[in-house]
DNA sequence: ACCTGAACACCGTTCAAGT
DNA sequence: ACCTGAACACCGTTCAAGT
């Protein structure tokens, strides 16, 4: 159909796009060097006048769908009202970024950071910059930002990685006709041997991420509030 | 050295053991079923009499880390003294995993699981419904052990996950001569651009992964606990 | 029964050659 | 300047053939 907006030449921003959407597509296992060219109507070997490598354009994926949030309206203005605000911003802004791209955010979550305190699911200085901004303006002190830091990331790589997981990536492995799989026969496991799994299946089995997701970022927020007011009650 | 400690013929668990050490090893991308095969000394074609695929194989890998819970004499003996106390030795138990087999850990992470609701990183029936028996009696209604099942899942995935890559992984790409890549030279970005970054860089720097598993675990409980006494706070 | 050799259909990546 | 063809060194996987 559109097999035509691919015509206005090469460009690195166009092949990580192309490749963005290529894994929400088909998943990142699918994603090859040949096949993203074919997309854009090129040879694989045209990438690499772009793209040094299949790694780095995953490195440049994750990073593409991180930039996204400097667009993201809802996130923006940062401290609008209170750091406690601009928190549930960012948190929903990123968990809107998972669900978009759920074959995305394992690689968010696992590609090594470039330094190993710029932490997924971040990833980036400014963010990690603007972050530290907001809690320090509101009185944090320096060592329980950087506290409030880690708990923050670790709540929402947490929470979205088993949200997105839950969910199921689409593991269309290209020669299923994209539905063959819908049904995993390994739901069909027996659970009479097993104390409580059976009575609780139909609760476990229910999708309520997102219910859970606002309560465990109000607790959380709650106990950065207890680290702001109080400092960090195990300090040394 | 111990060339010839792979004489008894093969078998499936022989291999899933040697595939895990090559991981721990070489991390997950170096390993290949040529690779895997010479360190066993044998051809990669041998391998499929016992394993179905490579994927099957890294299946079997991290679902072995996990049964390996199953002999933690620390984690058994399930509600010794108390629900809380079973949370802490059983988080405790994981989170030795992950630290023994830290470029393992992704895989347990992020495979899709056999069922949606058999969430890393526990992974397995046996392990859930010894969560939720322990739950429930301690007194925990149904819905309030699924939530914390939920709850405490997110916890230990988000913490471990980012514990494991802060300990960076050695991405040894066996071209490098194992040390080559030690100090990453992503780490000296500029930082006079950004507000807070160069002044808190030592904090963020210092690794206080042991005493935040220890402070968010004990939030995680306390809260859990709240649950366990009152219900759900925002049921419906 | 268990392993191997050879082969197939792919990979990522390099580079001289084309336009 | 930009893309391609051909090639290299690998992959995972299958299967007839060896022992």
């Amino acid at each position: 159909m559109d097999d035509d907006s691919h015509r206005p030449g090469l460009d690195q921003r166009r092949i990580i796009d192309a490749a963005l959407q290529f894994i929400d597509e088909h998943g990142v296992q699918s994603l090859t060097m040949r096949r993203l060219g074919a997309t854009l109507g090129v040879e694989a070997m045209a990438l690499y006048r772009y793209v040094p490598s299949r790694e780095a354009l995953l490195d440049g994926v994750v990073e593409a769908v991180i930039e996204d949030l400097y667009g993201d309206p809802e996130v923006l203005l940062e401290a609008r009202d209170g750091w406690q605000d601009y928190l549930q911003r960012l948190s929903h802004g990123v968990r809107r970024i998972a669900l978009t791209h759920p074959a995305v955010f394992p690689l968010v979550a696992t590609r090594p950071p470039a330094a190993p305190w710029i932490r997924p699911p971040l990833r980036s200085l400014r963010w990690v910059d603007s972050f530290l901004t907001v809690l320090h303006d509101a009185g944090f002190r320096d060592d329980d930002a950087v506290a409030a830091y880690r708990a923050y990331t670790s709540f929402l790589l947490g929470h979205l990685l088993l949200e997105v997981s839950q969910r199921g990536v689409p593991v269309t492995s290209e020669d299923e006709p994209e539905g063959a799989a819908a049904d995993d026969p390994a739901g069909e496991v027996d659970l009479s041997t097993y104390t409580h799994l059976g009575r609780l299946k139909p609760l476990l089995e229910q999708d309520e991420s997102a219910a859970e997701f606002e309560e465990a970022l109000e607790s959380l927020v709650e106990r950065l509030d207890l680290l702001r007011r109080h400092g960090a009650r195990f300090g040394r």
